[in-house]
DNA sequence: CGCATTATTAACCATATGGTTAAACCAAAT
DNA sequence: ATTTGGTTTAACCATATGGTTAATAATGCG
């Protein structure tokens, strides 16, 4: 049971944590978020390190789980990475920050791999697996399962977390004009992916 | 002109502010790093702020034209983009924090965009019609040429900048086994966008 | 109620940090 | 040799920052 104060605090941390990073991050203005003192983020996580891994933590926890059961849909292959790619760029809609977040914390945070090991389960080998069959059962073009993969993800991904800078030199920093790439990409990336003229 | 002590300063800054952001430097580390008091960074640079800007302008002014001029050679579209894709992973090894570095100054500082904007000429641009060029020439697969930029560079940048997870949660962390990787990208990413078999 | 536990606050603390200063140093010009 | 200008250093400063504490308030329970 987690009382009202943890949880204020935990919305404000991650909030903060998300835009500026733990470098950038001061305890003060998460407990200004959260309008409560700053002794109280002490109370109930010790340390600004603490407060922080169980944001990252909750981050992987999250976003894992929330991806794979997509995978166990019973769709056609291009449905369900159609799935897949709606899914993602849903949860970025609802938190843009949220991948490079990702990426930033375990580029300062190396040592918080094993932590976040933990919460993500199979999902990586169950997709590859899943791709692997596809390819065999000859429903993809043929190749690296793992490339395959890798490219899916990038072309999703990058957009997203490359926004800054993609928006501002292909785009002339045109948010309108971006946003309307970004609702093409799932079109591009399936066609792109199978290989379809 | 440039004194020895400033250069020092600049290569040790470049270091820390690549490695660790604005937020996460502290300017004693780079001190100690260009082994000089730190009382030089301030005769030199003034202030943090202005050290960091002059570094992420220099990484932006390298970046750009020194990947433009590929456009310029004088070869076949597929040799043209395996030119692209050669270059960038070269940068990319002698500096694997600079994907990165850029992306993460802009996250934290969208205001660095009109000092970074001036440092890299029309490169967007010229590349873009260059593709749609070939599109219509049909050397390469008719689409937009936005999002076929958009794919090549996403195919390209994402698994260096999205490294620490891409690696952790689909290769166990195996860092020659990634490299491996790595090392096959340029033939898959041509294959891919090319839309060959 | 009365007591013990938990939650909350304001004030405080030690240290880290960006930045300054005044004096010393040094090379070139006079 | 002295002056002059830029360069370098050690010491210093004000403030920000993560974290603590002791006292107070609220809550739950016998």
């Amino acid at each position: 049971m987690v009382s009202e104060t943890e949880k204020k605090i935990f919305e404000a941390a991650r909030s903060v944590f998300m835009q500026k990073g733990i470098d950038g991050a001061r305890m003060q203005e998460i407990a200004d978020a959260a309008g409560i003192n700053k002794a109280m983020l002490h109370y109930y996580f010790r340390t600004k390190e603490k407060l922080f891994v169980a944001i990252v933590a909750e981050a992987f926890a999250d976003f894992f789980p929330n991806m794979i059961d997509i995978a166990l849909l019973d769709l056609p292959i291009r449905d369900k990475i159609g799935a897949f790619i709606d899914r993602y760029l849903d949860m970025v809609g609802k938190n843009p920050f949220l991948p490079h977040f990702m990426i930033h914390a375990l580029y300062r945070n190396p040592e918080l791999a094993g932590e976040v090991v933990a919460n993500m389960g199979h999902f990586p080998k169950q997709i590859i697996g899943l791709i692997a069959n596809e390819m065999e059962k000859g429903t993809i073009p043929k190749s690296s399962p793992q490339h395959f993969v890798l490219n899916l993800v990038s072309m999703l991904i990058f957009p997203i977390v490359g926004r800054p800078i993609v928006q501002l030199i292909y785009f002339d920093n045109d948010v309108e004009l971006y946003n309307g790439i970004l609702k093409e990409r799932k079109e591009e990336i399936l066609k792109t992916i199978l290989k379809e003229q």
